[in-house]
DNA sequence: CAGTATCCGTTCCGATACTG
DNA sequence: CAGTATCGGAACGGATACTG
C-alpha cells in the first residue's frame, strides 16, 4: 500500500498507512484493550482471514505502528501491541472514528 | 467501496468513507480553496487521471459530501464544492492531516 | 497457537482514444 | 470543458490446506 507519493497533502500519507482493510480495527483493539495475541484479535474481528489479519500486522509493524513480542514458548504465543508512535496515531485518528460513529446509519445508507 | 459492513467500528465506516485513492485530496482542495472546477482539480492534482478523478468525485457526490453543480453553458462549466456534512467530515480529518504532515518524513521512509 | 503457502476470482487503476 | 468507453496489468483479498 504505498499509492500515490510523493504525498500532496498530509491526510495523503496518513491514509496511506492506517487505510488497509483492517488497520483501523486493529489500532482500535489494540488501543482499547491493551495487548492482544494474535488469536485473540482474530476471534474479535470475526471476519477477517488468518492471511489478512497477519498481513496488515506486518505492515503496521514495519511502520512501526505496533510492537510485535514473541515468548519464546510450547505453544507459542505472541502478543501485539501499540507504540508510542502507534498511540499519536490513535489519538489523531480519534475525531474520525467519532464522526463515523455518529454517520455510521448514514453512511450505511449511502455508500454503496 | 463498500468494504467490510456491517462495521465494527465508527473508524472502519469513516476510512470506508475516505479511503478512495484520491478523495482525501480532493476534500483537502474543496475546503482550501472552496468550489473548483473539474479541470482546476485536475490540474492541481497532477498524477490524477480523469477517469479517477470523476470517479471519486462521484462517489463524493453520492456519499452527500460534495456538491456538484452544473452550470448549462457551452463551453461546459461543473463546480464541486463541500456540502455541510462534507465540512463535518473535513473537520474530523484535520488532525488526521496533522498527523500525516507532521509525519511525512518517517511515513515516506518506513512506509514501502 | 501462530502462523505459511497456494490458488484464484475481484477490484483497482493507468493508458489511451473518443464525445457532447 | 467536462466528461465517457474500453482494455489490460497489477494489487487486493477470500478459501483452503499445511507447518513448527
Amino acid at each position: 500500500m504505498a499509492r500515490n507519493r510523493p504525498y500532496t497533502c498530509g491526510l495523503d500519507a496518513a491514509i496511506d498507512v492506517v487505510g488497509g482493510k483492517w488497520k483501523a480495527t486493529v489500532l482500535w483493539m489494540l488501543e482499547d484493550q491493551g495487548p492482544l495475541r494474535f488469536g485473540e484479535l482474530r476471534r474479535q474481528i470475526p471476519a477477517v482471514t488468518e492471511k489478512m489479519l497477519i498481513q496488515q500486522l506486518r505492515e503496521l509493524e514495519a511502520d512501526g505502528l505496533v510492537h510485535r513480542e514473541a515468548y519464546h514458548q510450547v505453544p507459542p504465543k505472541v502478543e501485539y501491541s501499540l507504540t508510542d508512535y502507534g498511540r499519536t496515531l490513535e489519538v489523531a485518528l480519534r475525531p474520525l472514528g467519532e464522526w463515523g460513529h455518529a454517520n455510521m446509519a448514514r453512511i450505511e445508507a449511502t455508500h454503496a
